[in-house]
DNA sequence: TTTTCGTATACTGTATTCAATACGCGGTCC
DNA sequence: GGACCGCGTATTGAATACAGTATACGAAAA
């Protein structure tokens, strides 16, 4: 069962889904009662209750992701909210929550700033990343249930078919392959800090560094990854998924350290 | 080498120390120089720069620790920042905070509420601690540093000694003692992972429901662990923890099915 | 007596205002 | 000409004020 969250960033949806679901539910008990369940001409309107400062934190998480939004690049609550012409208090949530999930770091008096990341950073994520999707690929190897393989592996061929662009369609394709994975664990904390972890990761956009990968090469991988799953004992298909994800993070860190192309870190 | 932030919770510490060592950093550039390195006969003052919204932030936080505030206790903005003197803005923020980390839950127009836990979620956090925890043991045990063995030993040692009182007293060593471990990887988010969890799954204070423990049991467990780590392969290591974590799942479920003392889920 | 409608109330979310603090810049003194 | 001091400015944190919405409660009607 896959979660309901299937968007790119998926974090923010749970938890607004989440209170969505619970006001929909008391709203059905109170006013259906028990005759009306199915006969009314009448569609529920879902109460347009978007929190602005949910808005921000999705706008500048999507600008910080694409690289519209440098690291190291500073932004001031006060320019940030007559820029979308908003008052600060909404900006201000939405910033510190992003702060709070390392997207950001709060700099004293000079505001906040896209956070840098080194090498020892990218090294912890994915180490972070082999616990979380290296458990997630044994717990669905355990189960074995042809749903969930059948769901995965529609989903590797979608993106995989989808990922013919640039380097940026592919990483994007690569996450939701991953989270598809552990989204069939159905274990909404393991999901929570696989979304902690690519926001971070992505956030600093190493897309651009990785001229060189494979494309294809690394897609066979995963249906490499989808078949261990099926076939091997569950510890192989654990160790097959982190030896995946170290290759990944090679490739990283090859990029990092010599930036042969002209975008590296990207901070003038 | 550990984390700096050795508190109960843990969680706060780190954002707030990233936030003083940022500033820090830039007074000494300034101030210092290039001369007064080390020759100043004056320690750098520790600008008393408390943020409101954290303070209450951990006062809310222990208070759904210890149990002042039962599960599905509401929390009213307003009257809460009356009630400690303060204005309801960062009240406001601190309860976002906790809803973030699943703490609380926000039900609409009647504020906010310590969130209920069922059996489901206790164990899909235990199953995610397998997973961190669990690769924290193997990375120990890949490494085998004998100085990070040794603080963990220690930590067991002490906590071992300390916990003699009653079973929430071994709760917190037991919170310590896996900390230690996950600590000694050097990963922040792997840390930061385990606090996510850890503060979830103690704001239902499952302490009550477990008498029947053998603690003495349970610490002797520890040092085996320890041992694993030093001695056996890492792979073995990483399975010890796992089945380590699963005996605790096991009492708690034990204790939340049947509830068989007076203290049940608490929430009348 | 029960159901339904209306209003009062109790919340939150957002805007606006106030206060404090750190940084930069220019003036001044040597 | 250079260093140091003081003040203005920029920026955040906190407080207060405002608006909107959902819930609860009571009154009226069947």
């Amino acid at each position: 069962m896959p979660s309901e969250a299937s968007d790119k960033t998926g974090d923010e949806d749970t938890s607004r889904d989440t209170t969505g679901r619970t006001r929909r539910d008391r709203r059905r008990v109170r006013a259906g009662g028990t005759a009306a369940s199915a006969r009314s001409p009448f569609r529920t309107i879902e109460p347009n209750r978007t929190r602005l400062a949910d808005e921000v934190y999705r706008q500048v998480l999507d600008a910080v992701l694409t690289g519209a939004l440098e690291p190291g690049e500073r932004i001031v609550q006060d320019r940030l909210a007559s820029e979308i012409n908003i008052s600060r208090t909404p900006v201000r949530e939405a910033l510190l929550h992003l702060e709070r999930e390392g997207v950001l770091a709060r700099v004293g008096a000079a505001g906040f700033t896209v956070r840098k990341i080194g090498e020892r950073e990218v090294r912890d994520i994915y180490q972070a990343r082999e616990a979380i999707e290296g458990y997630a690929a044994r717990i669905v190897a355990e189960r074995r249930s042809a749903a969930s393989l059948k769901r995965i592996e529609r989903t590797v061929e979608k993106e995989q078919s989808m990922a013919v662009g640039g380097v940026e369609e592919y990483f994007d394709a690569n996450r939701r392959i991953h989270r598809s994975i552990v989204d069939e664990t159905g274990n909404e904390y393991l999901l929570r800090g696989f979304d902690a972890l690519w926001n971070r990761a992505l956030s600093f956009r190493i897309f651009a560094t990785i001229q060189a990968v494979d494309l294809g090469a690394s897609l066979r991988e995963h249906e490499t990854l989808v078949a261990s799953m099926r076939d091997d004992p569950p510890n192989e298909a654990a160790e097959a998924m982190i030896a995946h994800i170290r290759e990944g993070l090679a490739l990283q860190l090859r990029a990092l350290t010599e930036p042969s192309g002209a975008e590296g870190t990207a901070h003038p």
